[in-house]
DNA sequence: GTTTTTCTAATGCAGATGCAATGTAACAGC
DNA sequence: GCTGTTACATTGCATCTGCATTAGAAAAAC
């Protein structure tokens, strides 16, 4: 056999051509040759290694949501191993958000797909299994929180859950477009964990 | 001269088809073929009141922002006739939401705008208006509801009122991809609000 | 050396796209 | 009733799109 290529790593690859191009020009200027002269490649690769453009995009979200969750993971096990329900709340709700400039262009390309998935049907599967999640988790620290008299008895844990996962939602889209910066970010969400933690 | 026509009510006429178009089958299925079907006449008819596509996307967001302004604007005024700071707030938080279809898609089409200008650059002149407005009229219905002790004054206005309103734009964000509906959504903004001024 | 995989390079193609040119019907003012 | 402006239809065009095909070469396992 000759030159053997990792398939999945080339990809990846052209992947992260495909994010630069959809973060820097949209969405709607991601062609099949836009991808292939990022990645510095002929356009017959990109064919080669996706049978169609649909498949391209498709398996590029899937990257995305991979990466997304990997970042977002690492960080709240970090959280996790305090056992400081505070600090993998916090961990939760800042983890999502574009910080540096790699995680502004991965939040940026969510955001194009995000606006496609919802004005084409609403088959937003990923986007869908996300949020509930975060909630979850929200919820559940909330509990034990709550089991250790750390936050007030009388919170509506999954209200409380909801406002705070959807904020950060909210403090997404704003830091991209400069609304507010990470430490704003920062400061928010501190002062609404001090709230909760506090009374 | 002939056949008079309104030219701004023309135009708003193929805003209309374009928003059907775009929150239907997206932003980037927005031709000036579509429209013309859409709109149920000839193609010429869009080059006609429309020099270039560029300027007609560009006149379609400017009229969406328009009825947005126009939808919050009312409910918020019809608030603040009441006098009551509260409810001033809770018009502002729910006024821009999705809660009909009509709403729901406009709402979907400026989320597929808001992509657009995060994926290019980050020209999003009246996107960065919206937000700073309801931020500041928060914050001054906060400070008015304090002078009357209607709300704890240890409070930070500034970072209350940013909580509130990232929270209403993930709510939005939410809403549309049917991870809570109007009346889960009233119910999280009036819990919020019900901390606020119960304490 | 043979074979199989990976890739280059070139090309074609049918459809869609934005845009422009040309032709024409209607209606107001004189 | 002529005239000229306005509103519109039709057609064509260069370009780009996704997708396919072809011929061939380089490279590594056998």
């Amino acid at each position: 056999m000759p030159k053997r290529v990792d398939h999945e790593e080339k990809r990846r690859d052209l992947a992260e051509a495909l994010f630069r191009i959809a973060s820097t020009r949209g969405l709607q200027s991601v062609t099949l040759r836009a991808v292939a002269a990022e990645a510095g490649v002929s356009m017959f690769q990109i064919q080669y290694y996706f049978p169609t453009k649909e498949e391209m995009l498709r398996h590029a979200w899937q990257r995305i949501t991979e990466l997304g969750a990997e970042r977002a993971g690492q960080r709240i096990a970090e959280a996790m191993r305090t056992g400081d329900e505070r600090a993998v709340m916090r961990a939760c709700l800042l983890a999502v958000l574009p910080t540096d400039e790699r995680s502004r262009m991965l939040c940026a390309v969510q955001i194009a797909y995000f606006a496609l998935d919802v004005t084409r049907g609403g088959q937003a599967p990923d986007q869908q299994a996300m949020m509930p999640y975060l909630v979850r988790l929200l919820v559940d620290q909330l509990g034990l929180a709550r089991k250790r008299d750390r936050v007030p008895s009388h919170l509506d844990l999954q209200l409380e859950a909801d406002a705070l996962a959807t904020m950060t939602a909210g403090l997404l889209s704003a830091m991209l477009v400069d609304a507010y910066d990470a430490k704003q970010a920062e400061e928010i969400v501190d002062y609404r964990l001090g709230q909760l933690f506090s009374a």
